[in-house]
DNA sequence: ATTATTTTTGACAAGTATGTCAAAGATGAC
DNA sequence: GTCATCTTTGACATACTTGTCAAAAATAAT
């Protein structure tokens, strides 16, 4: 390549996905993206052609880290201890101060989606992957005695559940209620104890 | 009263209602909501001071219905029943065509809430109040024997649920998806068959 | 019927956001 | 070092949104 791009993608995308995250997309302007991340307007409507398209890249960024992230979370060989653990790191995740987003797939869902299908298509992709690392889990589980259920249904219902507590943490703001919730929903989990 | 209101409020608030369910918070303008409603703009400004003061109305109104729809819907004597019933109605009430909000509270949370601290209060009153609709139901189901666990806690999760499966509605537009989540937490839940 | 009061109307000004473009600046390839 | 090619920059035109206001219209109370 020969007139080579001087600003680092990388960066520009998180910001840009930090943005997003505290005012919404449509409450973010180009002016407000071009001012946090030091790069021109001009810039960036020579990179990406509009804001969909820089929403776009910026969210599939995002979501491919939250998922590879969260895999990690489910290696416990205890199948309860491994849910738990995910669903506690979701919660720190959502509340955590640093990076003060709430859930940006959720607000993305809420906004962004209806104007652009493309941003539709990712996000029903990010929460089929979060459903298919939770089945692969529970399928371990089934075949270690440690579940009794219905793999499939149950990842659908705990994706629903995540998705649930990403709001709850936008009304109350409360990490407790968060906790309190996860911890009833494992708690009616037919998992068994393996001893 | 000397020169009396000509528009029905009744009719705008739910049409407002209708308008930011399909657009969201942040794009609908004042003139969106003039133009649907028949009402001019410089009308709703005099009315209401601005789209936070009329969105807020509308929410009000909106969330007020809701809740004492939603009450009905747990007089069944059986208390799995009555739940199923509750989520049944949920369920048909986000997806229904006709009044196609998807759910109108999480796109206010979502978007609305930051910008308005007295919209923020509405939200956590129409939460706490499906809260204490389900909790109620739940305490009368343990006086019943038909119910083991904590009400206080589970009406939580179940608060936390119901806003998890809106967010589906957004994601999949599927009436089976979401029934399956709510059928998947009610059979996880702790309630006793009385014979 | 008149009055006092409020609503309605349409126009206006100010501010904001978008998208485009030509000129200037960089840089890898040769 | 020169060239070809892409990026950066800042300015421009366009369009949209907001909020305000004075004049006109409407109406309950007297």
């Amino acid at each position: 390549m020969v007139g080579t791009r001087k600003f680092n993608e990388e960066k520009v995308l998180d910001i840009a996905v930090d943005v997003f995250s505290r005012k919404g997309f449509n409450a973010t302007t180009m002016l407000d993206l071009a001012e946090e991340t030091g790069v021109q307007r001009g810039s960036l409507y020579n990179a990406y052609q509009n804001k969909n398209v820089l929403f776009f890249k910026a969210f599939s960024h995002y979501t491919d880290n939250f998922l590879m992230f969260i895999e990690k979370e489910l290696q416990n060989s205890d199948a309860k201890k491994a849910f738990t653990q995910l669903l506690k790191t979701v919660v720190e995740r959502l509340c955590n101060d640093k990076e003060v987003r709430g859930c940006f797939s959720t607000r993305a869902i809420m906004e962004a989606a209806q104007k652009c299908p493309d941003i539709q298509l990712c996000l029903t992709r990010f929460l089929d992957g979060l459903e298919v690392i939770m089945k692969n889990r529970l399928e371990q589980a089934i075949k270690d005695k440690q579940f009794i259920g219905d793999a499939q249904a149950t990842a659908r219902y705990l994706v629903a559940l995540t998705r649930g507590i990403a709001v709850i943490e936008r009304v109350y703001n409360d990490k407790d209620r968060m906790t309190e919730v996860y911890q009833t929903a494992l708690e009616y989990m037919p998992f068994k104890q393996v001893l």
